[in-house]
DNA sequence: GCGATCAGCT
DNA sequence: CACAGCTGATCGC
């Protein structure tokens, strides 16, 4: 597709611009004054497109329905001859507006690329996907299947969202007299966050910028800046951690901050990542019953915890942030359902990184169509990537420490305050934000 | 002084 | 060695 398309790439010299999702690590090189070409999206990341490049020339969007087949004319650049694309868009349910491309046309066989996506059997969702997907391909076979493989690996294998966000709900539940702050990030999860506002009756707080996205989004009223209207904040990964919750609990204690409303908190962090550090050994971070391993992880405890209901399980890490499989991300039993439904010829990750993601053919390319013509060879591991299958111990150990590694900063401190993590601060700022 | 890129952090 | 994303430092213009 060199000289004719790109998707979530932005480099020079192509006709047509394809962006997937608005999370940054596919955005990286767009800009307010991009010049480059026509860029193709979805009618969500339309609507929030301008709100993260203010001065971006909108009479470049080419804004594209979730179902329906385009066509556009190109410009072949070797026989400079005009030459058709027809997309279709497929809803990708891993952020608002997060889709899949199927690109088909002489010059481009049928090529696939799903960008970030969560296919869960269970959803509604994913079933719609599939019915729109299969109508689209019709008769054809999918030459080049370009997928996320962020968890393309058996040991990354975790519950739909459904299941966890009702476990969260559960922790929430079961600390009535608790503050709670939920990691998030800009875009994504907002299934959860609506999921707890549902069931327990109760506001989010979110940051000035983020109620401004979920109004765009239509959840405008379940969402508040005032911090006074609920106990429920979501905050930014970067002003969660450890520390802060500790800071948090210490200060609850005090007399003196009581006035602020400082109140026991405990965080919840929805999240594959920290399930990534665990490998192949269950054990290594957590302690079934007493005998931990606490002591070599200075400043951290973490314990392995069955719930109450004996049915879900989720990670301690600290005293007080619970940690769950909360993934907008494929599992990778949904990963091998989605390659058995569209059955590729050929198959590439499209996460870059090479040191800690496998090619998705060492696991799934026997799963591929087998095609006596272009049939590729099973790909070997490279050999940096072999320690995934089950990370070293002292690989982990790093990693884990670096997690629970503790802030001095002053000034991180403070802009952890203003992200909501802390009261202290947003007292007065919630209330002069505070939704009108 | 500004944007792009990178390092560092959660 | 990073789901995603902020901040601050540095470099080149």
């Amino acid at each position: 597709m060199e000289g004719m398309i790109s998707v979530d790439e932005w480099k020079e010299g192509s006709q047509l611009y394809f962006l997937t999702h608005l999370h940054s690590d596919h955005m990286k090189g767009l800009s307010s004054n991009w010049n480059k070409g026509p860029l193709v999206c979805s009618p969500i990341t339309a609507k929030l497109f301008p709100y993260k490049f203010t001065d971006f020339d909108l009479s470049l969007l080419r804004v594209l329905e979730i179902g329906p087949t385009y066509s556009f004319s190109l410009l072949s650049p070797f026989s400079q001859l005009e030459t058709e694309v027809q997309v279709t868009l497929i809803d990708a349910d891993h952020c608002p507006g997060s889709v899949m491309y199927l690109f088909r046309g002489d010059k481009f066989k049928c090529r696939l690329y799903t960008g970030d996506f969560r296919w869960e059997a269970t959803s509604e969702r994913a079933l719609l996907a599939k019915t729109k997907l299969l109508n689209a391909l019709g008769n054809d076979t999918i030459d080049y299947l370009y997928m996320d493989n962020t968890y393309c690996n058996p040991l990354y294998s975790f519950p739909p969202r459904e299941v966890i966000a009702q476990q969260v709900i559960d922790i929430i539940a079961s600390h009535p007299e608790h503050d709670v702050i939920i990691a998030v990030n800009t875009l994504g999860k907002e299934d959860l966050l609506l999921r707890i506002s549902r069931a327990l009756n109760i506001k989010i707080w979110v940051r000035p910028e983020r109620l401004q996205t979920m109004r765009l989004l239509g959840f405008g009223d379940i969402f508040t800046t005032n911090r006074s209207l609920t106990r429920v904040r979501a905050v930014p990964m970067y002003s969660f951690g450890i520390k802060t919750l500790e800071e948090l609990n210490v200060l609850s204690t005090l007399e003196d901050y009581k006035a602020l409303l400082i109140r026991p908190t405990i965080g919840i962090l929805p999240s594959g990542l920290p399930w990534l550090m665990r490998g192949s050994n269950e054990n290594d971070y957590s302690c079934g019953s007493d005998k931990s391993n606490i002591a070599a992880v200075p400043g951290a405890q973490v314990h392995k915890c069955k719930q109450v209901e004996g049915s879900s399980s989720f990670t301690k890490i600290g005293r007080y942030i619970y940690s769950l499989p909360y993934s907008d991300h494929s599992c990778f039993d949904e990963l091998q359902e989605f390659i058995k439904l569209v059955q590729p010829l050929s198959l590439k990750g499209i996460v870059l990184s090479e040191h800690c993601n496998v090619d998705p053919c060492h696991y799934l390319g026997h799963l591929c169509k087998p095609d006596q013509v272009t049939e590729q060879p099973r790909k070997k591991l490279p050999r940096k990537d072999k320690p995934v299958v089950g990370c070293s111990k002292s690989f982990k150990r790093k990693k884990y420490m670096k997690f629970c590694k503790v802030r001095r900063s002053r000034v991180s401190l403070l802009r952890r305050l203003r992200c909501g993590a802390k009261i202290t601060e947003s007292v007065t700022a919630g209330c002069s934000i505070s939704d009108s």
